[in-house]
DNA sequence: GCCAACGTTGGC
DNA sequence: GCCAACGTTGGC
């Protein structure tokens, strides 16, 4: 059963125009573990991901493009790493608490379809982005949102 | 930059 | 196991 997700990044650490230079990406880093569970035990490859800009200026917030998972999760190393950013103690190579997916550009959004708009959207009252105090950095978006969501203008 | 909401830590 | 304190997220 494909699934369908929303993932979220800060546009000054890791964009949509990243991605879309890189092909592809580690999506190294989540310490969350409900967003760790969704990747580790749900993500398959092929899932569709909604490429999400977070803490962005007012009017960047929102959908930036689409990827897909290109491979599914495995240990992410840089738990391990002392000198990285989002080094765990707790976590070693024996012993991985963290793991990453990797997920492939497929699309920019010519215009970011924004938060408020989806906050706007009938039909998405219970997406998890929408909601009060979402901090979920991983999460699912049903099959129904996702075919509301591409229908948008803003994708062509 | 502010600050509300949230997740995690650690003392008891 | 409770919960206060703390650190982080993320919209605005």
């Amino acid at each position: 059963m494909k699934h369908y997700w929303l993932m979220k990044t800060e546009p000054g650490e890791y964009s949509i125009d990243d991605l879309k230079k890189d092909k592809s990406t580690g999506w190294d880093g989540v310490r969350n573990y409900q967003a760790r569970n969704f990747m580790r035990d749900q993500m398959r490859v092929g899932d569709g991901v909604f490429f999400y800009h977070s803490n962005a200026k007012p009017g960047a917030v929102g959908i930036a493009g689409l990827a897909k998972v290109c491979k599914a999760a495995y240990p992410d190393d840089t738990a391990w790493d002392e000198n990285d950013k989002h080094f765990d103690p707790k976590s070693n190579s024996e012993n991985p608490i963290w793991f990453r997916v990797d997920v492939r550009f497929v699309k920019k959004c010519p215009e970011v379809i924004t938060l408020q708009k989806l906050k706007a959207t009938p039909g998405l009252e219970k997406m998890v982005v929408t909601q009060k105090g979402s901090r979920l950095s991983v999460q699912p978006v049903s099959p129904d949102e996702w075919e509301l969501i591409l229908k948008m203008p803003e994708w062509v």
